[in-house]
DNA sequence: GTGATTGCAAATCTTTTGCACTAAA
DNA sequence: TTTAGTGCAAAAGATTTGCAATCAC
């Protein structure tokens, strides 16, 4: 039995064409970051037919069963990310380019201690970064 | 002259009367964490009229002019923060609700450096807690 | 006066929703 | 069958924009 399936079926989630086909798209190459709209976009081009609602569903469907993460680090705009472990992301902000960080060259020390009542979810850090823009030769 | 009115001379901005009032919402308190709405609100109910696209345009005007800086933690939301000093952040998942951090509370050690041709335009550390939901006594 | 700024309403963009239709079990 | 999942189009939010009216200098 194809893998995706079983992994599918592990988390709750009905192996559906388009979850099967999805889910294809996002794991298949190695860590990815994608929006709703580019995934969209590369399923028709692969002739995946779903509609931009159905990615939406999708995406937040693997993300509350941990095969992936939601990154924000634009208003108006949500990545999602196949990479779930402990790490951490450049953004070019220039480009809109998303890049990991493996979460051990990260380190932050002394969390101060939250708010009373209060448990750590995460702790996600983001390296905004520009491009210089000398012009290329 | 008031000090609203050179700060905001001092970095290019006309002293308009929206212009003041808002920045004496934003500035006359201690650090504050404001959406474009709430802000519009709160100038509303201080008799300021005036109108969200100029909230927006006006908050936009004060980050572009380093008087307060944007922080992204949810998607489709924006918040600006009045301090602008090097500092981090708390994020409560439950109640939206944003704190600071201050810089030396965190010690990010050893950032990796930024792939070729790019620069480090600012760090941010988000720390997202989620409120205990005991019932409380 | 003159050019910057504002207000309003419409437009835009991303994301969500309602509901009839389709498909997995 | 039965219930979960999908597609579509409409709705919902947040934010931006165009342009005439208004204000600071």
């Amino acid at each position: 039995m194809p893998i995706v399936v079983e992994r599918l079926r592990r988390v709750g989630l009905r192996p559906t064409r388009q979850r099967v086909a999805l889910a294809r798209l996002l794991f298949d190459g190695g860590d990815r970051h994608v929006t709703a709209e580019q995934l969209h976009g590369e399923a028709l081009a692969a002739a995946i037919r779903v509609s931009l609602a159905t990615v939406y569903n999708t995406l937040h469907q693997f993300t509350a069963a941990s095969l992936m993460r939601e990154v924000v680090v634009e208003p108006g705009r949500s990545y999602f990310d196949t990479n779930t472990d402990d790490h951490h992301h450049f953004f070019c902000e220039s480009t809109g380019h998303l890049q990991d960080i493996p979460g051990e060259l990260v380190r932050v020390g002394e969390l101060p201690r939250p708010p009373a009542g209060a448990k750590i979810q995460r702790v996600d850090v983001i390296i905004r970064i520009r491009q210089d823009n000398r012009a290329p030769r």
